[in-house]
DNA sequence: CACACTTAAGTTGTGCCCAATTTAATTGTG
DNA sequence: CACAATTAAATTGGGCACAACTTAAGTGTG
C-alpha cells in the first residue's frame, strides 16, 4: 500500500478509528431515540431542544445554540418546526430586538411525563451501568474538549495574519 | 417540575446525557477532520469510503454499508458524486447483476499517503494518548452493540404479529 | 453625532442520514 | 417451469449540520 511504516498503516484500518467507533455508536444512540420518540412525533435534535426548555424555560436562541452545539443555520428551521408543532413559541427580546426567545407552550410542558417515562423504559432496555456511562460521558467530554481545542489551533494557524 | 424522583429528573439534564456527550464529541471530531480534508477536497463520509476501499481495493455497495453502517440511500448519491471526483469507478458484478462493485482509480490510490500524512499531523495536534484511545473505542464499539440489541428487542416488540 | 464594527437570527446551498418505496435480479418452492 | 419471496441499488422526501452570506440591531470610538 505504499507505505513502509507498519503503524502508520495499522492506523489506517477503520476498525481501528476511534473517530468511527464514536460516529457509528452515536448513530446507534439515535437510532435507537428514534424508535421510541416517533412515538410523541420529535427527532432527537428536536428532543434536546425540549429537554434544555423543559430546564431552563425560556433560552434565547444563542444560548440554546451555545448548549447544544448548534447553529442559527440548524436552530431556526427546527424551531419553526417545533413552533408549527405548537409545543414551543418565539418572540424577540424587548430589550435587544436582535435576539429571539424561545419558551415551551402548555402542549409542550405536557411532553415532559410521557418522556421520561419513555427514557425508563430505555434505560430498562439498553444493558448499561450508570457508573460506567458515566465515566464514558466523562472521558466523551474530555475529548470533546481536546478536540475543540485542536481545531482552533489548526484554524489559527491557517488564517495567521491578523 | 412535575416529577418527584429526585434521580429521574437529574436524568434528565442535559450535560448528564450520555448520547449528547457522544453526539457532540462524535462532531468536534467531524469539525477537526473537516478543517483537514477540506484541502483533499473529501467530505468526513468520503474519507470513510476511500478508507474501506484502500483497506480492501474492491467491494460492493453492500458490503461497504455493512463496514460503515450506511444504506445505499446514503451510500448511492456520496458514491456518485466520489466516482464525479475520480476517485473511483463503479460497475455491475458480472455474476449477480443486481450488486454494483466499487473500486479506486489511480486518483484515488494517489490520495492516500497525502491522508497518511494529513492524519499525522492531526494526531500531533489532538493531545490524546494512544492507549486511552483504544480503550475509549473498545468501550464505544461495546456501547454500540448493546444499543444495537436494545433497538432490535424495541424493534421486534413493536411488530411482533408475523 | 457619525460611522465602522460587532452581534443575533435567518437564508441559501451542499451534503449526510434515514425511512419508505421502486425496479430489477436472483432464489426458493410447489 | 412458474411464480412468490427475497435481495441489491437507486430514488424520493424529510430533517439535521454546517459554511457562507444577508439583514437588522446594538456598541464603541473619534
Amino acid at each position: 500500500m505504499g507505505i513502509t511504516d507498519g503503524r502508520v498503516e495499522q492506523s489506517m484500518r477503520i476498525d481501528a478509528q476511534l473517530c468511527f467507533a464514536l460516529h457509528a455508536a452515536a448513530r446507534a444512540f439515535d437510532g435507537l431515540y428514534r424508535v421510541v420518540l416517533r412515538e410523541v412525533g420529535l427527532t432527537y435534535p428536536q428532543y434536546l431542544v425540549m429537554l434544555a426548555l423543559w430546564e431552563h424555560g425560556e433560552l434565547s436562541v444563542k444560548n440554546l445554540g451555545a448548549k447544544l452545539r448548534l447553529d442559527s443555520g440548524t436552530l431556526s428551521p427546527l424551531l419553526k418546526r417545533l413552533e408549527a408543532a405548537g409545543l414551543l413559541e418565539r418572540r424577540r427580546a424587548v430589550d435587544d430586538e436582535r435576539s429571539v426567545l424561545v419558551w415551551p407552550t402548555a402542549a409542550g410542558m405536557a411532553l415532559e411525563p410521557r418522556i421520561i417515562e419513555m427514557k425508563a423504559r430505555l434505560a430498562e432496555s439498553v444493558d448499561l451501568d450508570a457508573a460506567q456511562g458515566d465515566r464514558l460521558r466523562a472521558r466523551l467530554v474530555q475529548l470533546t474538549e481536546s478536540l475543540d481545542a485542536a481545531s482552533a489551533r489548526l484554524a489559527q494557524r491557517e488564517i495567521p495574519p491578523k
